[in-house]
DNA sequence: ATAAAGTCCGTACCCCACTACGGAGTCAAG
DNA sequence: CTTGACTCCGTAGTGGGGTACGGACTTTAT
């Protein structure tokens, strides 16, 4: 357990100081006890924390899920934790389904980019459409 | 070539109609020409526009970037579009490994959820930790 | 001809996730 | 025991992505 300072763990997170102040508001990070009139000090488990929620956002959660989220791995009562968990995974895997989709799309421009110069028109908005049974036009 | 009005644009494409006009003022739909005093018309492919603009933003893209993505379909220089293009894919795949690593995690999660009920200190955070090679506590 | 519904366009407002600021207190070095 | 960097805490401001509103105009139905 290193004791970090606020400013410390802010850097080691990739964030600045305000960002985990602000998390500390939201509920997203407890404030460790402050020893009287003293400054509060930190360990690798905040940092873990704080990178894992910006992993989250990165990849779209909000804040709210995130906070859900984190209070799973907190070890909440079990069965809750499952259903959320649950709820997560089907969102999670829905993005993943888009993402993959796009994934290949890219590709697929990049590759005929390469082979056909001039006007490609390609297929990144086909790949998002939510199955529309798309007849050749 | 159906002529849409903008209200059932809007409703197609699952978004409201001050929507459409904020993305006509962003650029990312253009506003099609207005019959002198009359009312402006649009057509499917406008519907499949706005469709995925939505679809890009809930796996993470932020309206500028749906412009740049936009900006490709719309068949520009074809060198600069592959630039975009392979950058995009790059930050795409990192998504995906996240996305993937934060599935796997709330699999587990699920699993062991069922397996012990009680105190789960759960894979999510490491999950998307960013490779630190974490020795066994 | 007129009422109801819809369009057009500008401006104002809202929520989320920060980011900045300012004054008082704390700590570490000289 | 002072100086300078940092912490603490409250409050205010910012940028992204919309949403709401309101007055003038157009279209559709009767």
């Amino acid at each position: 357990m290193q004791a970090l300072t606020i400013s410390r763990l802010a850097r080691e997170a990739g964030v600045n100081v305000e960002t985990i102040r602000f998390y500390q508001r939201r509920g997203l990070l407890t404030e460790p006890p402050k020893p009287l009139g003293g400054i509060r000090r930190y360990d690798q488990t905040d940092v873990a924390r704080v990178q894992f929620i910006k992993a989250a956002q990165r990849i779209g959660f909000t804040l709210d899920e995130i906070a859900q989220l984190l209070e799973l791995d907190d070890g909440l009562h079990c069965s809750q934790a499952r259903a959320i968990a649950e709820h997560k995974l089907e969102v999670v895997r829905e993005r993943l389904v888009d993402l993959q989709r796009i994934e290949t799309a890219l590709a697929q421009l990049v590759g005929r980019c390469e082979a056909s110069r001039g006007k490609v028109k390609c297929p990144l908005i086909d790949a998002l459409q939510p199955s529309i049974a798309n007849s050749p036009g």
